[in-house]
DNA sequence: ATAGGCGCCTGCTGGC
DNA sequence: TGCCAGCAGGCGCCTA
């Protein structure tokens, strides 16, 4: 489900309502998600302060006192929100963590259960996963020549490089679709074959997407809400994703959509000729 | 080395 | 109404 704007929108959701906080108890679900939970993570965890929160990637993560991190990822489905402790729980919702005198909680909820959390010891842990990973740069830190390489160093569709998160962090069906649009290049074009003006585009069409879907506050499409429970409002914006069989925003010819790099894929025939 | 398929899960929609 | 197929913002593993 959610994308790297949906996942910065709730970072920035979350960060005043949890920096300084400190949770006092928490409670875990008994189904699991994708990453086991540790039960001896109960009794690291409680008591912590959070004094940090950030993104990397679709990654999200809390920084706690005594060097912890915890480490999310909301996969498909994944919510990660702040409510009031009274509100009503549905069977989603995995994990619990009260703040401070549990006025309120902090909670996860996840219908699918592709998403995980993960205790870390250290930020240097943290570092070593998403190294061993290979996670990319985040898309503002794509350097022209870096991008120029990865584009040549194998030959695969656009779609399937702008996926691959070891090549750039954090984008995913919705604004790959959105980004080739932008640059109106075909998602099926290899990247061995684009010249560096449009490699350029592409590169920068990645950013402009996902900048404006961040002041969106994300696309809600189907589950995705915020760091408090909201929808956001990306989906309207939205010019291809979604919307097979309905007009080019910019030409009027209908959206296609295609089976590519195993997900569904949507462009313009007629703009994206690149 | 890449594409494609499957599996992990649950819920929703559309067709018959 | 019921059933079944197909679909979904992710990702890791396997095979050819």
């Amino acid at each position: 489900m959610p994308e790297l704007p949906e996942v910065e929108t709730v970072v920035r959701d979350l960060r005043p309502r949890l920096v300084g906080r400190r949770f006092a108890d928490l409670r875990v679900g008994r189904k699991k998600l994708r990453r086991r939970w540790q039960p001896a993570w109960n009794a690291q965890l409680k008591g912590r302060q959070v004094l940090a929160v950030r993104r990397r990637g679709k990654w999200i993560l809390l920084e706690l006192d005594t060097a912890l991190t915890l480490v999310v990822h909301l996969g498909m489905t994944g919510q990660f929100f702040v409510v009031p402790g009274d509100t009503a729980a549905d069977r989603h919702t995995h994990l619990f963590f009260d703040l401070d005198n549990g006025s309120e909680q902090l909670r996860f909820r996840d219908i699918r259960r592709f998403g995980s959390a993960t205790l870390f010891a250290s930020s240097s842990e943290v570092d070593a996963f998403f190294e061993q990973g290979g996670l990319g740069p985040e898309p503002w830190d794509v350097e022209t020549v870096y991008w120029r390489e990865r584009l040549l160093s194998a030959k695969r569709s656009l779609k399937a490089i702008l996926l691959d998160q070891r090549v750039v962090a954090g984008v995913g069906n919705i604004y790959a679709d959105e980004a080739l649009f932008t640059a109106r290049l075909p998602p099926t074009r290899l990247g061995t074959d684009l010249a560096p003006r449009d490699a350029e585009r592409l590169r920068k069409a990645v950013v402009t997407v996902l900048e404006r879907a961040i002041v969106q506050r994300g696309s809600s499409i189907r589950n995705y809400v915020d760091g408090t429970g909201l929808k956001g409002s990306n989906q309207e914006k939205l010019m291809v994703y979604g919307r097979m069989g309905e007009p080019c925003r910019r030409c009027g010819a209908p959206v296609a959509r295609i089976r590519l790099a195993g997900r569904s894929t949507h462009y313009c025939p007629s703009c994206q000729q690149g």
